[in-house]
DNA sequence: GTGAAAGCGCTAACAC
DNA sequence: GTGTTAGCGCTTTCAC
């Protein structure tokens, strides 16, 4: 398609302004001179030129989605995070342009190039270095995760001290007295990884408040790391009776290991899962589960942006409070 | 950064057609001319308005990237063709759009919009809807993947018909008459998904060239449907010595199905993986596996793409020979 | 080896 | 309610 706004001003009578503000809504059309334009763009199978558009409105149309590939992370649930985000973008007729590997670089190259709108960024860590630079760019961002100091960008995540308390509530409001929590790779925990250090600090918070005994276990993503994870767990505390996993890489593994022990679940131990609905239901065992609601906070994450893009709403922090779901993998413990 | 090539022109003291050239290598320019814009650029930290740029020059620098997210795939295996095509579109300059749901009106928005420079493709079927449409736009495109009627697109994918045959014959010379492959989902295989087709056809003609019985089951991507694929596999051949499980999601349960039935890999039955290379090893034994290098099938195809960009190449097909790599999970099987 | 200038296709004042 | 037109920032011919 060569056709170009001119060309329709010209099949349809009209100049090439008008075209534009059918287009955009920007201003009152008459209903005949509005039907005209349409048609015309329907019967020369119109489309505006992007580049020209940005340079012209220096709007592009366009989210960069930061979605950093990390070892240790569960890319299924990173891609419950993208496809919200695209699927949000879309109804706000955006498209998404993704940043991988060389991330820092690729931020500036992108919003010097004025190649985006708004950032949405993934993983985020306690102190992590995109954020600094992040919050010097003329585009505003969307965190999803929580560093240490935001620096007055807008962050959205699950509110994982809140997980860490509601799942110890939940067993413990079965009658568990001691529980445990197998929780992200090691690797994770060190980078400081900030969903996973609240989960830690919500569930010992929670633990203490119940009254009942806590230990929290770094899990690897492997099978052999989840048999690892769960025999430290028994040797500290044999008589334990419920255990968090926060961890779906591995959660299949660790109920092999207790299979394995001869542990059923749920009657010799509980298990709860922190992952996405998903994956709570593709164990073997329906899972009791508090959400990760992957999806959702990727659109939130995206309304936030548009938001900051359309209406230059301030920067906020949202915390999307969690859900628990009881399945078939918790039950009071044995007596 | 507001800083246009113009402020850079003046800085250094050329015209802006200099700093242009000294931008693209177009044509020659002094040393010192040289010198004095790149040393401009830095000073003033000036990047080119891609709009800009793409408007002039019509090329956008940007790559779409097509990659339906499908259920009953696995997204891990899909994130690492994404993976392996953003850093090959990086190594040319280019970054990656990405289009996930509304696929084929995406194509047409993105395509007429000319919001980027070609196309590249995963998860191709058989009859693709998607690719009589891809044929039609200007872009060239890259399919991973292989349709019935590429219609002048370029392919590259693994060469699947060869990874059934590979497959079967290690088998077959470990002394293995009774296999079975254990494939992908139903589902995937009623799309008529081009790889899972192909890989079947091997499978079968590999088992009848061996002389070797080979059974094919499809198998769902979860605990239940493994263990339900293995039962079927057991019901029909109840000697079977040699499986080939080419559905990531399911391998590890098809695994645990084994061992709760007391057989023993690969003391009783040897398994050979098709699969990405840390999902072989992911798993409770070091998996012998017909690698998927899902990594260098994103960059094949980037590269491709580039070519028909750049040096308006043909189209090609590429398929790409399979590669075995013994580990622990074969073996002859017991007498 | 370098410069001047004509667009690329669109938006958004500024007119009426 | 509609039209005219000056840019947006770059590439690339054409000229020297």
């Amino acid at each position: 398609m060569a056709t170009t706004i001119d060309d329709v001003a010209r099949a349809a009578g009209v100049s090439t302004s008008t075209v534009s503000y059918v287009l955009s809504g920007k201003r009152p059309i008459s209903a005949p001179t509005r039907q005209r334009v349409e048609r015309a763009i329907r019967d020369l199978g119109y489309r505006p030129h992007a580049g020209a558009r940005a340079l012209a409105s220096s709007r592009t149309d366009v989210i960069g989605l930061m979605a950093p590939l990390r070892v240790d992370v569960d890319v299924a649930v990173i891609m419950q995070f993208v496809t919200g985000v695209v699927t949000a973008a879309r109804t706000f007729d955006h498209d998404v342009l993704l940043l991988t590997s060389d991330e820092i670089a690729g931020m500036e190259r992108v919003a010097f190039g004025s190649m985006v709108d708004a950032f949405v960024m993934l993983d985020v860590e306690a102190e992590d270095p995109r954020v600094p630079v992040l919050a010097e760019l003329s585009q505003p961002a969307v965190l999803i995760g929580l560093p240490r100091d935001p620096e007055g960008l807008s962050c959205v995540d699950l509110d994982f001290a809140a997980v860490g308390r509601t799942a110890v509530a939940h067993l413990a409001s079965l009658g568990h007295r001691r529980v445990a929590l197998v929780g992200s790779p090691r690797a994770v925990m060190e980078r400081h990884t900030s969903y996973a250090e609240r989960l830690v600090e919500g569930f010992t918070l929670g633990a203490a408040d119940a009254g009942v005994r806590g230990v929290v276990e770094p899990c690897e993503a492997s099978s052999a790391g989840a048999a690892d994870a769960v025999a430290r767990v028994l040797a500290d505390q044999p008589d334990v009776t419920g255990l968090v996993v926060h961890n779906e890489l591995a959660l299949p593994w660790v109920l092999s290991a207790l299979r394995e022990r001869g542990l059923r679940v749920p009657d010799d131990v509980s298990v709860l899962a922190v992952c996405p609905p998903d994956v709570a239901l593709a164990q073997p065992l329906p899972m009791t589960s508090v959400e990760i609601p992957a999806h959702t906070i990727g659109r939130v994450a995206v309304e936030m942006a548009m938001a900051r893009v359309e209406r230059h709403e301030p920067a906020e922090i949202r915390l999307l409070p969690p859900q628990l779901v009881e399945r078939s993998s918790t039950a009071p413990p044995a007596r």
